[in-house]
DNA sequence: TTCTGCGTGGGGGATTCCCCGGTGTTCCGA
DNA sequence: TCGGAACACCGGGGAATCCCCCACGCAGAA
């Protein structure tokens, strides 16, 4: 097996871009970065622009991407860098929690996804298993891909929107854009029971175990549907 | 004029509690306090009750508070604070835009209000102009307020979630974050007939129609609140 | 044909919505 | 010091919904 870059054996550690827009996060992740030998901190960025910079400057091995960054959308930051320099692997840090980011960020190229709430080891461990070109997701969302991927034939490679029907995407839009259950079911001239039928089939099959997470879910997938 | 205890001379550091549900941010303030002579970290908590048990055990000089903690409310912490330990003095660290939070936390008891996407340097400012007993706001935040004290026209200019109260943005962050009433009513320990009035209160203060309404708006206004 | 997915609808109990009402406290101005 | 807001909290009750089941017809695939 030939070798790989950023490995991250002490001789050679592996070099991790921190893009956050908190300056007190980089330097709290730059400190327990800086204390494994096995890692160094290659570069930091506030802003999807500047990380775009420092990734062409310095190709580093890893790049930490919080995705709530000021102003511009940290998604599709993660997609620019996977998309141009494959070689740098995105291990995606988040306060939010992961039932509506997780899986769009899989999609978006990275290759794990971790919360702020979790303890520092945790952290370097998720790095680490990036670095190892593992998936790093948590035990939780784990099974939820698994158990997906049992029942699952030829479904696996297609993302859980692309699986809805058109009427469920319907549905879906007009519930981010507000709508309530009874004016759905005006607008598309059919009964409240169908359109209580569709919900309960969104809220399976993207894995949202509440009418308020789908509600959450749909706002947030439409403004990223209609805002870039 | 007597001696005041914490004022940080090199001698007597000043003890500092950090409060916050991010171990990340907690050991980037932690390294920022350290390296500096006149301030010392006297205990960290990750949610409300554990900081109100440290305050009580240290009876720091300072409290560092995160509002938006996990679940409950960083407001009503710091109001417990401020009344039973009047001692001791709070800075507000959020990521929120300060318009929203800023003049709830002083009228809760903080003597300052900082962003964490400021720099360093500046976070130990604050720190020290608090424990100077001074009060500490951003520029605009501070002309802002005058301006109000100066012009009687109170409510023309305010925004319609500023009009808020709160509870009432407790509540709505927690809808946001996609949480059904019931789900809300157990995390801040009160009957669901009371989240309910909450959903009232904000959809007539909001001017929204309804309860689907009400979730669409708070969904995107948490996402431009913690991107911008 | 049989099977599977899709669109459509229903039953029924639990929960929420939405309007009404109330209490107790605090704070502020007359 | 005496109202009178504003606030936090809670309840009744009927309508609407959520959320778990199920059913039917129809199309295309196996």
């Amino acid at each position: 097996m030939t070798e790989h870059r950023g490995q991250g054996t002490p001789n050679h550690p592996a070099r991790v871009l921190l893009v956050d827009d908190h300056p007190i996060v980089r330097q709290g992740l730059g400190q327990l970065i800086d204390a494994e030998p096995d890692l160094a901190l290659s570069a930091e960025a506030a802003d999807a622009p500047a990380a775009l910079a420092a990734v062409e400057r310095e190709v580093p091995d890893l790049a930490i991407v919080d995705i709530s960054l000021a102003g511009s959308d940290g998604l599709e930051l993660v997609r620019q860098i996977r998309e141009r320099w494959p070689s740098v692997r995105v291990l995606v840090l988040s306060m939010h929690s992961e039932s509506v980011y997780a899986e769009r960020t899989l999609s978006a190229g990275a290759q794990g996804y971790i919360m702020k709430q979790e303890p520092p080891d945790r952290i370097l461990h998720a790095m680490r298993e990036v670095l190892r070109n593992e998936v790093f997701l948590s035990d939780k969302l784990r099974a939820k891909l698994l158990h997906r991927l049992v029942g699952g034939g030829r479904d696996r490679e297609r993302t859980p929107i692309e699986r809805l029907t058109d009427r469920e995407l319907t549905v879906l839009r007009l519930i981010g854009a507000g709508r309530g259950t009874r004016q759905i079911a005006e607008e598309l001239r059919l009964s409240v029971k169908t359109i209580e039928t569709y919900r309960e089939n969104l809220k399976r099959k993207l894995h949202l175990e509440s009418a308020a997470e789908l509600v959450q879910y749909a706002v947030s997938w439409l403004q990223e549907e209609s805002g870039g």
